[in-house]
DNA sequence: TACATTTCACCCACTTTGGGGGAAGCGTAA
DNA sequence: TTACGCTTCCCCCAAAGTGGGTGAAATGTA
């Protein structure tokens, strides 16, 4: 366990402790003494937080996966901002709980993780599931979108133009269309716009 | 509730219409009748199988969320298949629940969709943070994949190189290695490649 | 009818791209 | 020490791609 608020942390291993089949192999204040005894300790799952002293919770999380790739990561923070979510994951959390639970649900995500799942509090697996999902209100059509989507994926006007059998002169149409109304003026604007919005 | 099978059909609804708060307003063996009485039935959470008669259950979804976008839909099927689940999240599925569980969870899940959440079985919530994660083992080099993720962004080798502070010849060296390693002659070919093998 | 969408055409100038070659400095591991 | 991989930079070439401009026809829809 990594967390900075000694209450919190003493709280949680006394819960933990006390609890069949589990053990806490250690519980640290920031992520340079938790680094430092991982190889000793051997844990099977980390419970981590992100607001840390010197060294953050992501990049904890980042050095874990490569020292131990088999640890599995639980974030347990204060937290619901999507880039840090999303960082987090990225960097390889494999469960994310904030602060707000019941503590019998940090038992149940620790079980979880183990058997394979990935533990996540109700707002957060919302905002995971969401990123999937498309803007409805896009202000380009099917088509320009169509187009845009391949535009993200590398192709040049001719590769794209073949695929969609029409000339390399309509997908230029195209092209100066959604410029127009993404307001921007290449390719990586266009890409970067349409992803943020998630229009593609 | 659009579930071809009239034995699982029938024994969800009376489930969920014996329990408090519910109430079945539909439910269709094929999403064609299950579409055209969307307007009426007004739902609040549609039960949607995938593998229909006819027209899929991906685009049952899709069509819903043009129609009504303020239906939730859950996913209830046998298929763990990636490429479906993220089909279904993309088309707009708010939820994901594989037909082994108990009957118990599909009422956790209705009520759970309905204050926020996104229900999901055990093996499809770690494969969507799985599809977070980047390949631990990438044939490439820290700068090579740094280099490559602007590639992805549409960046020409020119802006990269001036964000890197380095000269446009050593990003085309980058790429030629870049290339030679992903065994691909293009950018669209490396961008493919590197996306399904997540190395960025 | 008016409008948006999709399709195609031609002009220009500039940049980008992929492929070939070579090389120097640096650190690490055998 | 040697060898290797990584990062940096340089040169050549030809083809293709890109952004911007202007115009227009066919389609369908409100």
């Amino acid at each position: 366990m990594v967390e900075d608020d000694y209450i919190i942390r003493e709280g949680f291993a006394a819960l933990l402790s006390q609890t069949p089949d589990f053990e806490v192999v250690g519980a640290y204040s920031n992520c340079e003494d938790y680094l430092k005894n991982l190889a000793n300790d051997r844990p099977d799952v980390v419970l981590m937080d992100l607001e840390l002293p010197r060294m953050g919770g992501v990049e904890g999380i980042e050095r874990t996966k490569k020292l131990r790739p088999q640890t599995q990561l639980i974030v347990v923070t204060v937290y619901e901002n999507d880039g840090l979510v999303f960082k987090a994951l990225c960097a390889g959390a494999g469960g994310y709980l904030t602060k707000n639970m019941p503590p019998s649900r940090l038992i149940d995500a620790i079980r979880e993780i183990r058997q394979g799942g990935a533990p996540m509090s109700t707002n957060i697996a919302r905002m995971v599931v969401a990123s999937f999902q498309k803007n409805y209100q896009s202000p380009l059509t099917a088509r320009e979108t169509e187009v845009l989507e391949r535009i993200a994926q590398g192709k040049s006007y001719t590769t794209i133009a073949d695929e969609l059998f029409v000339d390399k002169e309509t997908i230029r149409t195209h092209i100066k269309n959604i410029y127009w109304k993404l307001e921007v003026h290449s390719k990586a604007e266009a890409i970067e716009k349409a992803r943020k919005e998630k229009l593609i």
